[in-house]
DNA sequence: TCTGGGGTCCTAGGACCC
DNA sequence: TCTGGGGTCCTAGGACCC
């Protein structure tokens, strides 16, 4: 069996380089892509000239303001533009291989195994690909090279920008060692204090913990990944079509509110978002999800799960509606609202009920599919509801 | 004092079924 | 009347990632 090889693509300063590419007077120029200055929000990603002051990604607008020089760009994002920029890399990369995983807007990995008969040895493949990219939208990629998708992420962080790293399988452990154990994923704000507390700095400490120790501080399921990943063992299988499982809406207000009617009309605007894209990709979901944050960001979700599956504006906003009117939360100052679909059929099913998907959302349920309903409860009276639900999963698969 | 928006995954408890 | 063990689904919260 022959050994896997992976590449991981990270576009460097993404959107910053995309506003800087497209405003040659914004070269050299720190810039911040993000919240506008004074408002709420934070920093989405800026120049290598404004990191220099010590900003970075998800910092608070105002502190990022604070920080950085009088000429500072600030800008809004351009998420269409950005997502054009995205796809016509994502395009390029297939060139390279034909295994691409988008991960976000500005990171993929390449299943690379093999390609060496086809290429040349590694690192002429990750010199392909950021000429790849570099003649597709003009931008430079920061690329790591290794034997999962763990230590090729990593590699692709050791150098930048414009970055080449190359892990092979036997120097995992030398090059996981010296790094802080933050870079282990899954391990945040919240369990890093955990193993840090025990004095615990680098991977190499955590990897001379038992996983025993690790289950007892983590729990075990995480303490069993943190134990593999620091032993530099992690999936090394890249997966094209990932389909996703919701879809979601929610806003900030620019200070926090009590009208009833604003708050109404702002989950009535993110239902019709979030129906509009639903229906585009052709989904219908039964769980509806409200979210709200109140003054002092405490943070509540609500849902329900539909007798069916809905991509209707109207459907949406009247579920989430009635989940806020159900809590005794008028008059408490709120921060953000939003709202989310998923739980979407399965694509046997959906296609199943494809022709009356639309017309169905504004008529109600077939009255033929009750017949039959009834019927099915019929037999589940004589063989038991278990039996039933079995036959009918089995049916539609 | 500040903390966006769009996601995924995990946990844990309760209802319910066999 | 009292009992268990396995399993699924639903819900709420929270950690984490880009």
């Amino acid at each position: 069996m022959s050994q896997r090889l992976i590449m991981h693509i990270d576009l460097d300063a993404f959107f910053a380089s995309i506003e800087q590419r497209d405003h040659p007077e914004y070269q050299g120029r720190p810039l911040v892509v993000g919240a506008e200055p004074g408002k709420r929000g934070v920093v989405a990603t800026c120049s290598y000239e404004a990191r220099r002051y010590g900003v970075h990604s998800a910092m608070p607008i105002s502190e990022a303001f604070r920080r950085l020089p009088p000429e500072t760009i600030y800008l809004r994002p351009d998420i269409a533009r950005y997502g054009e920029v995205s796809r016509r890399i994502m395009t390029a990369l297939e060139a390279i291989s034909p295994l691409v995983e988008k991960v976000s807007v500005d990171e993929a990995f390449l299943d690379i195994s093999g390609m060496e008969r086809l290429i040349g040895p590694p690192e002429r493949i990750g010199h392909r690909a950021k000429a790849v990219i570099h003649e597709a939208v003009g931008l430079t990629a920061s690329v790591g090279i290794g034997p999962n998708r763990l230590i090729a992420k990593l590699a692709s962080d050791y150098q930048k920008p414009d970055g080449l790293t190359l892990v092979m399988a036997d120097q995992v452990e030398a090059f996981l060692d010296p790094q802080p154990l933050t870079v282990l994923r899954g391990l945040g704000a919240k369990s890093a204090p955990l193993l840090q507390r025990l004095g615990l700095r680098t991977v190499g400490d955590v990897r001379r913990l038992s996983l025993q120790e690790l289950r007892q501080q983590l729990g075990v399921l995480a303490g069993t990944k943190i134990h593999e990943q620091a032993h530099g063992i992690a999936s090394d299988r890249v997966h094209s079509d990932s389909e996703r499982k919701s879809i979601s809406k929610e806003t900030t207000f620019g200070r926090d509110i009590t009208d009833q009617d604003l708050l109404r009309d702002t989950l009535r605007w993110a239902a019709q978002e979030v129906g509009y894209i639903a229906r585009q990709e052709g989904r219908t979901g039964n769980t509806v999800t409200l979210k709200i944050r109140f003054r002092g960001f405490e943070t509540h979700t609500r849902s329900r799960t539909l007798a069916t599956p809905t991509a209707a504006d109207l459907e949406i906003f009247q579920q989430a509606w009635g989940l806020y009117r159900a809590e005794d939360w008028q008059g408490r100052p709120v921060r953000l609202i939003g709202l989310g679909i998923g739980g979407w059929e399965s694509e046997a099913s959906q296609g199943a009920r494809q022709g009356d998907l639309f017309d169905g959302m504004r008529s109600g349920p077939d009255p033929k599919q009750d017949r039959i309903y009834e019927t099915l409860d019929a037999i589940s009276d004589k063989f038991g509801r278990r039996s039933l639900r079995l036959g009918v999963r089995r049916r539609k698969e």
